[in-house]
Parts: structure tokens; C-alpha cells; sequence
DNA sequence: TTAAACTAATTCGTAGTATTAATAATACTG
DNA sequence: CAGTATTATTAATACTACGAATTAGTTTAA
């Protein structure tokens, strides 16, 4: 597999992570002994037993002496873990799961931004002016892929400026899936006029401190994306 | 510490998380060497090497060959992974936390109660409403720790009534969560029949498939608990 | 002054073995 | 035959010891 400069375990926590994400084990399957995956794998007991014990700390497996390792039921699972997210979107993207991702994101986002028009500082703002900046400088270049990379800067600035440690982790999260709704949606949704227009007026909400002003911009802008996601999937149901 | 039914890894890894979240290894700190940490803890490399690994999984901690074990930043932890959030909450109760933690809670579970009502089972309902009822009776018996059960199963039915994976994996986040919500209003906020009403009024909306209705009912909920927290800190403040 | 080589610290990786926990199979007892 | 001990088996758990790889810091050489 990938060879990159991740070590031997991090290789097998991603090889056997992305396995489980992608059905080959199912909830409930026993996978291989530590004996048998240092075998199959070609490394130490060592080695295997530290992917495992990464993987019960994702809460994807659990391990028990005589019954071997296997795999944990799905409420188990570190969904807002980075790596399992990204197994589960990039591994089987998913029209479906993606919804159910814009589902949470979509209030999420809302909050964040009623919460930054209240606590926002000048750094915050600032970096918000910027990637705001950069959408439209990209955007009339016509550039996609870099107005998509602005979009996502000023959605992880919003999620800064909270000063909210719970939605400062959930960064990555939100990176992540917005990569891969971007993968998606890229070329039914050019970035519109529109759209800037839509960041713009967070942006001055949120800058003006008015809470919720913002939280219901942010709203709007949220639901038409899920929307989006909402058509494509009636389509495929034709 | 504790000997429970822990393997020699996984206390380890409680002794170890437990010590990064009360701050006695701070941000950017070098925990002590795997040897070091072996022999002050009195168990193998092997152990302890494991116990870092589940400890770098979960966010907290990072390893590298002559660099050592070091804490990682904030942003890198997995708050919504529910050790972490345990060692958070519990082992150094902090209102300031409380409430940043509220400022999520409040958008999810009106989001929560938007989708229940979209997509909640028969079942999905039944199980709310046997919350709803256990609260009754506790609650007529002047039994206030049983009105605290019934109000965790109300708000994790209705998690489960999203029939949204995201939503169900945060069951566990809410949980541990509500409980040391609950030690810290405890005294101050006896369950009212106002709260009660207001249960069965989202309850309800959710089975009247009324989602807006349950999501601003779910909010205004939320929005009181999270005044009661924002008065106690005004409190301590004079 | 810059770049290359060396040094030391620390994790990474392997091998082998002993111990313990949990289950299944078997043998005993009434 | 039913119910309870005993034993065997399996697989994780735990330990020890050593060599390899990585890398920050220091020294040396051009």
C-alpha cells in the first residue's frame, strides 16, 4: 500500500481501518488473530498489536483474550475521528452519508457562527477578511479549485473565531467532509456570485455583532448546500 | 489507582490521560521517555508503548524517535471521544468548560429533534415516550436522581430517532456530559413540571412529524439550561 | 559561511517466552 | 440424567532483550 512515512503500525491501522470501513469485516466478524495479522502482514506481534490497540482507541474493534479481536458495533465508532471520517468518505463516498454529514454540519456551522459575532477578536476577524479576500480574487480568476481551498479557509476561521475548544476540534472534521462535498458537487455547483455575496454578508454579521442575524445566514447558506446533495439523490433514484 | 477489570495498558492510559487533561503535563511539555515511563510506572516497554500508541490515537499525544513524547496542541484532541471528554469534565469539573460544551449541545439537539421528526421509527417513538413516562412517575415521587435517568433516555431516544449515524455517536457525548451537567445544577434547578411540559411538548412535535416546531422547542430548552450555567458564572465572578 | 559528517537520544521494530483470562470439552457426583 | 467441578485449549496479555531507523544538535571541513 501506501508507503508515505508513516511507520509499520500506522501503515496497518490504516490498511486494517479502511478493511472495516469498507465492509470487508463486518459488525460483529472476528478478524484474523494478532498471530495470524503479524503473519498475513509480514511484522512483528509488536507492531500489530499497537495498530490494534490504535483501532480500539477509534472504538472500531474491541480485543479479548479467547475471543479474539473484533469488530465493534457502529455507535462505537470515532466518527469525529479525522481518520475514521476519511476512511468512510473517501473509501465509499457516499451520496447518502454525505447527507447525513450536511445534517449536522448544517447547525454546526449556524452555531459557530452566532458564536463568533459574540466572541470573534480582531485576529479572528482578520483571518476571516482574508479568506474572504482570496474567494473573490480566485473567483475572478475563474479558479476553481482555489476559490473551493477559500471557501474552506473561511469556514475554519468562523469555527476559530467561536474561542470554542469543542468547535475548533471539530476543524478537521469539517475539512475533511467539505473536501469531499466539494468532490461531489463541483461541477453542478460552479462558485456563484451568489455564493461570495453569501459569505460576505456572515462575514459583515458576524464583524457587526449581530449573533443571530448570522446564525440564520449561515443557516440558508447550509440548507441550499444540503439541498444540492438532496436533487442529486433524487436523481439517482430515477 | 483504580485495578478494576483494566489490563495494565489501558490503566496506564487512564493514569496518563487523566494527568494531560488536569494539566500536569502542559501543551507543547515532553512527557518522560518510554523507558522513563516503564520504569517509573513499574511495567515493560511493550505495556507502556502500547499505552502511548491508544494515547496518540485519541490526539493527545504525539511521538517521535529522538524528539520523545510530547502533548500535542488543543485542537489535535478528540474532545468528542468520551475518555477524553470523561478526564475533561470529571477530573477537573470546570463551568467555563460546562458552558462552551452547552454552546454545542444547544444546535445539535434541536437539529436532533428536526430530524426525529422527520424520520423517527414507530419504535424510534415508543422509546421516547417510555422516557417521557419514567420521568412522570419519578417525578410525582419526588425522586429526583430517577428524573435525571429519565431525562438522559429522553434526550438519547431522541438522538437514536435521527436515524443519522453522526447524531447516534454523539449518544455517548451528550451522556457523559449530561451527568456532570446534572452534579452542577443539581441543587440549584429541581426538575419542574414546567421542564416536564416542555419534554412532552417536543415530544409532541417530534410524533406530529413538526420539525420545525421541535427544533425551535429543542432550542428554547437549551437555551434555558445554558442561562442557569451563565448565572452561576456570573456568580462566581462578584 | 555553508554544508557535510558525526554523535547521541529515543522511538521503532523484531524475536522469543511466560502468564493470564475466557471458553469449550470432559469428567465427576448425586 | 442434571448439575457441577476439572481440565484443556485458545488467544490475548505481559515481559525481556537487542538491533535498526530516525533525527536534533554538534562538530568538522571546504
Amino acid at each position: 500500500m501506501e508507503t508515505k512515512h508513516l511507520n509499520l503500525t500506522q501503515q496497518l491501522v490504516h490498511e486494517l481501518g479502511r478493511s472495516i470501513l469498507q465492509g470487508s469485516y463486518k459488525v460483529g466478524d472476528k478478524l484474523p488473530s494478532e498471530a495470524e495479522l503479524s503473519e498475513r502482514y509480514a511484522l512483528s506481534r509488536t507492531a500489530t498489536r499497537e495498530a490494534v490497540k490504535m483501532l480500539t482507541a477509534k472504538g472500531l474493534i474491541s480485543s479479548r483474550p479467547r475471543n479474539g479481536i473484533s469488530v465493534q458495533e457502529q455507535k462505537n465508532w470515532n466518527l469525529f475521528d479525522s481518520d475514521v471520517l476519511h476512511w468512510i468518505l473517501v473509501g465509499q463516498p457516499d451520496l447518502h452519508m454525505l447527507r447525513q454529514f450536511l445534517q449536522l454540519r448544517q447547525p454546526i456551522e449556524a452555531q459557530a457562527a452566532y458564536l463568533a459575532a459574540q466572541f470573534a477578536t480582531a485576529d479572528d476577524l482578520a483571518e476571516i477578511e482574508v479568506a474572504l479576500e482570496k474567494m473573490k480574487v480566485a473567483q475572478h480568476n475563474n479558479c476553481n479549485s482555489d476559490t473551493h481551498e477559500a471557501d474552506i479557509k473561511f469556514h475554519q476561521a468562523v469555527l476559530s473565531a467561536t474561542n470554542n475548544p469543542f468547535f475548533i476540534q471539530l476543524k478537521n472534521f469539517i475539512d475533511t467532509a467539505l473536501r469531499v462535498n466539494i468532490r461531489f458537487t463541483n461541477r453542478l455547483n460552479p462558485v456563484t456570485t451568489d455564493e461570495y455575496q453569501a459569505h460576505k454578508d456572515l462575514y459583515l454579521s458576524i464583524k457587526n455583532n449581530e449573533p443571530q442575524k448570522a446564525f440564520d445566514e449561515a443557516m440558508r447558506t447550509q440548507i441550499m448546500t444540503l439541498e444540492l446533495v438532496n436533487q442529486e439523490i433524487a436523481k439517482l433514484n430515477d
